[in-house]
DNA sequence: TCTGGGGTCCTAGGACCC
DNA sequence: TCTGGGGTCCTAGGACCC
């Protein structure tokens, strides 16, 4: 019987790494990520006032990711960036650029899995990894029974490397739960190894919330309850967790405190729903603004059918969210006869799922979602079947 | 002038069918 | 006429993650 090695490997402050990478005189600066401000012309040293910076930006948007220096200021992913800017002011604001992530993203995958090719993408800059049948790994030396399995993580770290000039830190114990934990037990740069042995030891000791699942709502019930620790989860129990947060969740909640956790590493899922959204630079109103949402309307919906094409899907069910602007999210959705990938056809029920809503109140964010997803050669075109018809709104 | 965009999974009620 | 379950689909909302 092997022993079961599940890595988890995550890129450190990946897009910021990737922005040093192209501006390596920015080395050791506070730089933050976010917003949609473009670069200044040339390559300024890091001192230059040519840089945009945080003290300098007005408008919507958050924090994507900070470098170290500027985390050391209290900033953080997720942070508003006008809040930011009262933090560090003085650092260093650059505009996302996803094309070129997703390209780093592809040359560390490409690397990773040379080495280790059971791999279960969990976004752009992490993946988890099943090591336990890479040859080497069940290898035992004298001196660290575990030599083998640590040898092969080794290894992944320098693929990484050579392949991108990134570093990672990873995680290896043997459960996705777990190695999740340990990747970010040593950053930057780690590597984290251990087994069920260790877990009192290792993860008793930390937040509830450090558990991936656990999100700001449950932790907030479970200190209510008492428990801050994961340890205090271990102990608490199954019956009592059960009575407060159902017999499901629960159970779930007293596994993952034992570090207990079966789930195999998934190298490919069928995609379940897409979409596309956008906040508004100022907010707009139902009525008042109506055709300037009508246009953004015909816009998302035809980036979601562009998306579908692109992956030769087609949907059958077409929602719209709307965010109000005291953050409030109504979404609306409605099941078409046939599935469709066409522009015009997923505006038209996408307007049509809005008959009911709330048209007093000032909107800062649209979306449009498509759920329902098949294969596009497993149907027939259905744009011959649109018919023309007046909309409620829109 | 707080708070992005793209996802997954779960719950729960009502419709509808057997 | 009244009383049942179970199963699936549709819709809305919410927690959570990267």
């Amino acid at each position: 019987m092997l022993q079961r090695w599940i890595a988890h490997l995550d890129m450190d402050a990946f897009y910021a790494s990737v922005e040093l990478l192209r501006h390596p005189q920015l080395q050791g600066q506070p730089v933050v990520i976010g917003g949609r401000r473009a670069l200044p012309d040339g390559e300024p040293a890091a001192d230059s006032p040519a840089w945009p910076r945080l003290r300098d930006y007005a408008g919507r948007g958050v924090i994507t990711t900070a470098t170290y220096p500027a985390r050391a200021l209290g900033v953080h992913s997720g942070m508003g960036l006008m809040k930011a800017a009262m933090l560090a002011p003085e650092a260093i604001l650059l505009p996302v650029d996803f094309d070129r992530y997703r390209h780093f993203s592809r040359l560390f995958k490409a690397a990773v899995l040379q080495i280790a090719p059971v791999m279960e993408d969990r976004g752009i800059d992490e993946i988890y990894l099943d090591l336990t049948e890479v040859p080497g790994a069940q290898e035992a030396a004298p001196q660290d029974p575990h030599a083998g399995v640590r040898a092969v993580a080794q290894r992944l770290k320098q693929a990484v490397r050579e392949a991108t000039g990134l570093s990672c830190s990873i995680g290896v114990t043997p459960n996705k739960l777990l190695s999740k934990l340990a990747s970010d037990m040593d950053k930057p740069d780690g590597l984290t190894l251990f087994t069920l042995a260790e877990v009192p030891l290792r993860v008793w000791p930390l937040p509830a919330s450090r558990i991936n699942g656990i999100g700001p709502k449950a932790a907030e019930r479970l200190r209510e309850l008492g428990i801050e620790t994961i340890g205090q989860l271990a102990a608490a129990e199954p019956g009592w967790l059960a009575g407060h947060f159902g017999s499901r969740q629960g159970q779930w909640l007293h596994d993952a405190a034992h570090g207990r956790d079966e789930r195999p590493v998934v190298t490919w899922r069928d995609p379940k729903s897409m979409s596309r959204e956008t906040t508004f630079e100022r907010n707009l109103h139902p009525r008042h603004d109506r055709e300037a949402l009508g246009v953004l309307l015909t816009r998302l919906a035809d980036q979601v059918a562009a998306d579908l094409a692109r992956k030769q899907l087609v949907a059958r069910t077409v929602g719209v969210k709307l965010r109000y602007e005291d953050f409030r999210i109504v979404t609306r959705s409605l099941t078409m006869p046939q599935p469709t990938a066409d522009g015009p056809t997923l505006r038209r029920w996408a307007a049509r799922s809005l008959r009911d809503i709330d048209l007093d109140r000032r909107l800062r964010l649209m979306g449009v979602r498509v759920e329902g997803l098949q294969s596009a050669d497993a149907v027939p075109d259905s744009s011959a079947l649109q018919v023309q018809e007046s909309l409620p709104l829109f």
